[in-house]
RNA sequence: GGGCCCGUAGCUCAGCCCGGUAGAGCAGGCGGCUCUUAACCGCAAGAUCAGGGGUUCGAAUCCCCUCGGGCCCGCCA
């Protein structure tokens, strides 16, 4: 396909080709000695607005976003990591030719570095009054205009960069989430648990139910697919003899993408031997404590942020399960009830999962439909009814249980965590009625994991936290679209394939 | 999977109801301006109106199909 030539490509072309001719390189291989833009401005602090310059030289770098040019004097917007400054250029300052040149030669969207002295403008403006400047790479494509950014969803997810480089709150957003990753993981370090690393291509995906992405080894001469859970390889963890162990990575489930849910995202799992789930409630609240005070000290722009602290402050609410659910609802004896009543009872409320699911599938539509959206502050739902979770390990005390929890915020699940099922009778019988309810499709019997509980896994409890969703609780972000880099897309006719 | 909505210049948008041959701002070009910060003033340029088909003397506008996207519902224990 012929490359379309756009006359504002064309003409940043003829730009860089004059640089070249005037022996000016358009992408140097270094600038050494830049200091962030926001060292400028702290050395402005104390000079007089429209005094004299402050007398130590700086260097800064970082992309254009804007220029203004009044005849001999021009004011250029640079936009680095620390944030933004002005840089001043006065044909007094960079002689005739030099100013004209390089007024002609760059353009918004260009990285440049420039060498000079900081100041403070009549109109108060913390800058840089500019000796030199240094070309560092020109920008061929013309950013999106200065004021409104990208604004179109599609293309603000096809090609992120666009979005990023346009956007201080797009940077924002996604410093935000990187932030929050490192403090998640040093925190559960801090708290003695070891990271690990289970592989993401497993012969079956088990540890939950959703379709799998299918693929194959050459090498194995089998299919392979794409782990939908952490959940198996930690526990196999559990049995070898490691006591605290944690994971973050990509899980894969190949369904729709929408505002809480993306085919491709982060989960953490924490498992915790010697340990139960009462002990991880605790745990799971002084996280979320934790991270609301952090994300209100990483970010104090982020208006959001500022409120997590108060938002997630313990002690959280609890509601038991069954009693939220009847109480909501006004059903009673939900767990004497039998498969068909309560597919019909969730029939009722516009659940459309098919006839043989099984029965815990159709009490968690009733819970969804009843309670879940009434929790709006961080609230832990406890021990769910049995047949809603078949990894769990049934209640010391309440028939019919697991000792299960959930955390909501504002409706969406945050965290699910159990007292983890140890016996291996139990769980190869737990599987087998999952399999007999439904299809294979739905639940992937996992005979070697039967087999390593059979070694003995010590009474243990783990942890499941969506971590972009925890990203957008804290920081207040509406869409999961807004906390990860790079989703998949639809191919657009006529195009290669898109990252 | 169902419903509703959207796609116009590199970017942000108007025009569409009610058909008459495409308009602005930013960015880019030329000219002016030594304190602006969404700088300003003037001039010129820039568009396969997502793509295809249909109706019509005439389609960005009405109809159909396709592609891409958004929102809601369903599904994702």
């Amino acid at each position: 396909m012929a490359e379309e030539i756009s006359p504002l490509v064309r003409e940043r072309r003829e730009k860089a080709a004059r640089l070249r001719a005037q022996g000016i390189e358009p992408y140097p291989w270094e600038f050494p000695g830049r200091v962030g833009s926001d060292e400028v401005v702290r050395a402005t602090t104390g000079l007089a607005p429209g005094g004299a310059a402050a007398p130590t030289p700086m260097r800064v770098a970082g992309r254009l976003r804007a220029v203004r040019v009044h005849g001999k004097t021009a004011f250029l917007d640079l936009d680095d990591s620390a944030g933004s400054l002005q840089l001043f250029l006065r044909v007094d300052e960079l002689g005739e030719s030099p100013y004209a040149r390089w007024l002609a030669d760059l353009d918004p969207g260009d990285l440049v570095g420039a060498d000079g002295a900081p100041l403070v403008t009549r109109r108060g403006e913390p800058s840089l009054l500019v000796r030199s400047i240094t070309l560092l790479a020109k920008a061929l494509a013309p950013p999106p205009e200065k004021f409104h950014g990208l604004k179109d969803p599609e293309e603000r997810i096809r090609r992120r960069y666009v979005d990023l480089l346009s956007s201080p709150e797009s940077r924002a957003r996604f410093t935000a989430r990187s932030l929050l990753t490192r403090e998640l993981r040093r925190w559960l370090d801090g708290e003695g648990f070891l990271e690990v690393e289970t592989p993401t291509l497993v012969p079956i995906a088990s540890g939950a139910a959703a379709q799998p992405f299918r693929t194959r080894s050459n090498y194995l001469d089998r299919d392979l697919q794409l782990r939908i859970a952490l959940e198996l390889p930690l526990k196999r963890l559990l049995v070898g003899g490691l006591e605290r162990v944690y994971e973050v990575g990509h899980v894969f489930r190949n369904e729709d993408l929408d505002s809480t849910h993306s085919p491709e995202f982060t989960m953490l799992e924490v498992y915790w031997a010697y340990h139960d789930y009462a002990d991880m409630r605790a745990l799971v609240e002084r996280l979320y404590e934790h991270l609301a005070q952090r994300v209100a000290a990483l970010l104090p722009d982020l208006a959001a942020a500022q409120e997590a602290p108060e938002r997630f402050r313990p002690p959280f609410a609890t509601v038991d399960y069954v009693q939220a659910l009847e109480e909501a609802s006004g059903l009673t004896g939900v767990l004497d009830k039998d498969r068909d009543a309560l597919r019909d009872l969730a029939r009722a409320v516009g659940a459309r999962i098919p006839d043989d699911s099984p029965a815990g599938a159709f009490l968690d539509k009733l819970f969804g439909h009843y309670v879940e959206p009434t929790l709006e502050r961080p609230t832990f739902v406890l021990d769910f009814p049995a047949a809603t979770t078949p990894l769990a390990k049934r209640h010391r005390s309440r028939t019919g249980r697991v000792e299960r929890f959930e955390l909501f915020f504002r409706g969406i699940e945050l965290a699910n965590a159990y007292s983890e099922l140890n016996d291996p009778d139990e769980q190869e019988r737990r599987f087998m009625e999952q399999l007999s309810a439904r299809g294979e499709d739905h639940f992937a019997y996992d005979a070697d994991f039967i087999e390593a509980l059979r070694f003995g896994m010590p009474p243990s409890t783990g942890l499941g936290i969506g971590v972009d969703r925890m990203v957008m609780a804290l920081a207040g972000i509406p869409s999961i679209k807004d906390v990860i880099l790079f989703l998949p897309t639809r191919e657009r006719s006529g195009d290669g394939p898109v990252p």
